[in-house]
RNA sequence: GGAACGGUGGCAGAGUGGACGAAUGCAGCCGCCUUGAAAGCGGCCGGGCGCAAGCCUCGGGGGUUCGAAUCCCUCCCGUUCCGCCA
């Protein structure tokens, strides 16, 4: 969520930033939040002012009824029981319109950073590194999509994923299963130097869905469990943001920085049949998820460091890749300035998106209540609080970054090489094989 | 899933309708004492919103009452026992 004080001290200012991701519509709402907020400031002064004289009134009643004045009593009662039903009428319109300002802020888009660039739409995203490490001719056998390369070296069994689960479900099969956990483990081990590694529930409740931005308004993308009140998460980032929800930290604490491998499940609603191939796009992948509570004044160089770790990744893997910057009008709800990672496939002929990292301002942490403790020189705590800054992204998911691999490390003879960095988790697997008959193919 | 008992400040722990935003202890902060420290003594000491007045906050929500930490309803969470299970 926005600071709903903005909106009293700088309309035009969230206005201006709002408008920059290209929906005219969220202007109105704007101006429609800013309304709601200022009644609901007159509505909290007159309901307290009722409240402070029935507080009063009570003290003075149990005053003299200690004294054995009833009859003063009595009156004072008759007064108050009026009072009380002003006080009703009040509190139930300031829960109306509070309920209905805080429903609107949370479909209401984080604010772009000043810095991010300005465009409709993901075509507008500047390129900001690279491309690195790109061929400048592609040989013909890499120009085989690993969905044909990988079926038939046996390594990936989406028919029968299929079969289990329905369509846009995965299976990794032998060397291919290997490889796939081989990218976790690579992936926690690159980023352990600074990252608390966790292992998060996978199932999340309404309220934690709902600070990373999900919920309400994205409510179709997520599998829910109906019965039990609980949501697959579609990423850590999910369970992560919300560790410390409700807490306040202390600045000399931060930043914190966590990591965690996990599934990611996502329902895929808007998207069916779309760059579904393969390992594309799928309703379950394992991702590695770098996360961050910082300071605002940490959060930059995060952000900077994030990329970077997301980056070394990719390179350690020897794969092309190039970065780019998200548009004002590309960016994600919750999105203050946000990066992608993009890895060439040459046998689908296309570049994926392998990793987004992104810095979320205070906006995550407004909606699930994750503050922030400052002190002074003197160490000494300054008064009140404020809310903390995140960021994540992506340090490595598996699905994109294995077809890359096994598209871009084919050999001549169909076979595939595994990457260097890879070979320590790979059981001694250097190349993975076609199968033959001779070493026992699987049915 | 069933039963019993619980949920109060950073922690421990009193408090069963009004003098309670909350005893007491520990921790923390300031001062005295001391060469320094400990001990001792005196004082301060939860948080949120708000310019302020003030409002809110004893797990969450609702109710009763002039007034609720306290009574009622409900949900959540914890502990123990039973059941089930990895």
């Amino acid at each position: 969520m926005i600071d709903h004080r903005l909106l009293r001290t700088d309309l035009a200012g969230v206005k201006a930033a709002l408008a920059r991701r290209g929906r005219p519509s969220l202007l109105a709402e704007v101006d429609e939040a800013a309304r709601l907020d200022a009644r609901l400031l007159d509505i909290t002064a007159r309901r307290d002012a009722i409240r402070s004289r029935v507080n009063t009134i009570s003290k003075e009643v149990g005053r003299l009824r200690r004294d054995g004045d009833v009859d003063s009593a009595e009156v004072l009662q008759a007064e108050s029981r009026e009072l009380g039903a002003e006080e009703r009428a009040l509190a139930s319109e300031h829960d109306e319109v509070s309920t209905a300002l805080r429903d609107l802020l949370l479909g209401i888009p984080n604010l772009p950073h000043p810095d991010a660039p300005d465009g409709a739409d993901d075509a507008d995203n500047p390129i900001v590194s690279g491309p690195i490490g790109l061929l400048d001719t592609v040989p013909d056998h890499l120009r085989v999509p690993h969905w044909e390369s990988a079926t038939a070296l046996g390594i990936l069994d989406n028919e029968r994923a299929v079969k289990i689960s329905g369509a846009m479900f995965t299976m990794q099969r032998g060397a291919g299963a290997t490889l796939a956990r081989a990218l976790c483990q690579y992936g926690l081990d690159l980023n352990a130097d600074v990252h608390e590694e966790v292992r998060p529930p996978s199932l999340v409740s309404s309220a934690t869905l709902t600070a990373t931005g999900q919920l309400p308004k994205f409510a179709d993308d997520a599998y829910a469990i109906e019965r039990d009140d609980l949501w697959c998460i579609p990423t850590a980032e999910v369970p992560l943001t919300s560790i410390y929800a409700d807490e306040v930290l202390d600045d000399t604490a931060l930043p914190i920085r966590v990591m965690a491998h996990s599934s990611s499940f996502r329902r895929e609603a808007g998207s069916a049949g779309r760059d579904t191939r393969g390992m594309l796009r799928a309703h379950e992948f394992d991702k590695v998820e770098i996360l961050a509570f910082a300071t605002p004044e940490q959060a930059p160089s995060l952000l900077t460091d994030m990329v970077a770790r997301a980056e070394r990744a990719i390179a350690g893997l020897g794969l092309p890749y190039r970065i780019i910057e998200i548009c004002t009008g590309d960016m994600g709800q919750s999105h203050h300035r946000s990066f992608d990672i993009e890895v060439y496939a040459p046998g689908a002929d296309a570049w994926l998106e392998v990793s987004s990292i992104s810095w979320f301002s205070d906006y995550q942490a407004r909606r699930g209540n994750v503050r922030l403790k400052r002190h002074d020189a003197d160490g000494k705590p300054v008064k009140g609080t404020e809310f903390v800054h995140t960021l994540n992204g992506s340090a490595l998911a598996v699905p994109r970054v294995w077809a890359a691999i096994i598209e871009n490390y084919r050999n001549v003879d169909g076979s595939v090489t595994v990457p260097e960095a890879l070979r320590p988790y790979m059981r001694g697997i250097e190349c993975i094989e076609a199968p033959s008959e001779a070493k026992g193919a699987r049915p």
